[in-house]
DNA sequence: GTCGATCCTGCTACAGTATAACGTAACCAC
DNA sequence: GTGGTTACGTTATACTGTAGCAGGATCGAC
């Protein structure tokens, strides 16, 4: 693998158009079936993850929907950005407090997330053998599991070669 | 068991003063050891964290060294408590922007922290499981691993029986 | 069709968390 | 005792998050 593109090239790419409008559409009928108001300013703040592809700040957020004519104080973005994650279309990466599209909506949430530590590229996965891990040592303790929160910190495979 | 007294009694009890002590006593053999330098402040700020007995933040620290007469800025506060962390004597816990003194110091990083929403108490627990299950997901991906951060966030026993 | 309940938004104000930057002091090795 | 390193003191500021209230949209019950 050569690393020459990588260095330049801003991270998130590929298809992008065709990526955001299938979240959308997506998020559009689960909302529409769950009795969920996906409204303006939900929408536009999922189409923003998405389109950026990597963990972003709500402030971030909220910059990019006030050039769109919402609301520009802090609320605003908060309340969208619970919404979408409340509702799995989105996750907080505590490790950056920030805020990334959830890449596999309608699935599993208490995800695993690789999150680099250089680019705030996030990577979502899964690991039955993680949750259950969990869930004993919760059980182990008799603690009440309600959220679990697993982020693995460290450099994506395109960070990793360009560091030296 | 009976809840009566979990719920008018503060938390952290039960021979503070002989854990504290011995905490301290540790942290200062380990420091020698290491050629770390537990400096007064380090030092205070680790038994404000012990003597606690669960997750504060940043700022309450800060306000208990300015009462000892240790500076009274963000920055004193934070240099030591990441000076605690970085050397395996506290763990940050993100779930709540706060911090903890390690349980179990000289073992262990990484450890799987069980947080309770209601008192703010955590629990340190260890999981192989989890830890080998993060580590074949970060491999999986081509993903180099150099910290994690498990949380599971819930009712410690005390709490889950004084909620209706 | 309108009333009330509920949800969402707009907004102000503020609370809480964290770091940049720079100068000074203490310590250690040579 | 000079220079490198580490820690501290301080100011200022940036970043992140929430409380609370007024008003508008939506929707079901009647």
């Amino acid at each position: 693998m050569t690393s020459a593109t990588a260095v330049d090239v801003p991270r998130p790419v590929r298809r992008q158009g065709d990526r955001v409008a299938q979240v959308l559409t997506f998020a559009e009928t689960r909302c529409a079936a769950s009795g969920l108001r996906l409204t303006p300013t939900r929408r536009r703040a999922l189409e923003i993850l998405v389109t950026e592809g990597r963990a972003i700040g709500a402030y971030a957020v909220l910059d990019r929907l006030r050039e769109d004519g919402f609301g520009g104080h802090p609320p605003v973005a908060y309340r969208a950005l619970d919404f979408l994650v409340a509702n799995g279309f989105a996750h907080r990466v505590e490790a950056r407090n920030a805020y990334v599209a959830c890449t596999d909506p309608g699935r599993s949430h208490n995800p695993v997330l690789l999150v680099c530590r250089a680019c705030g590229m996030v990577e979502e996965t899964r690991s039955n053998a993680a949750k259950e891990a969990l869930g004993a040592a919760a059980r182990a303790s008799g603690f009440q599991l309600e959220d679990t929160l697993v982020e693995v910190v460290g450099l994506c495979p395109a960070c990793a070669e360009d560091m030296p």
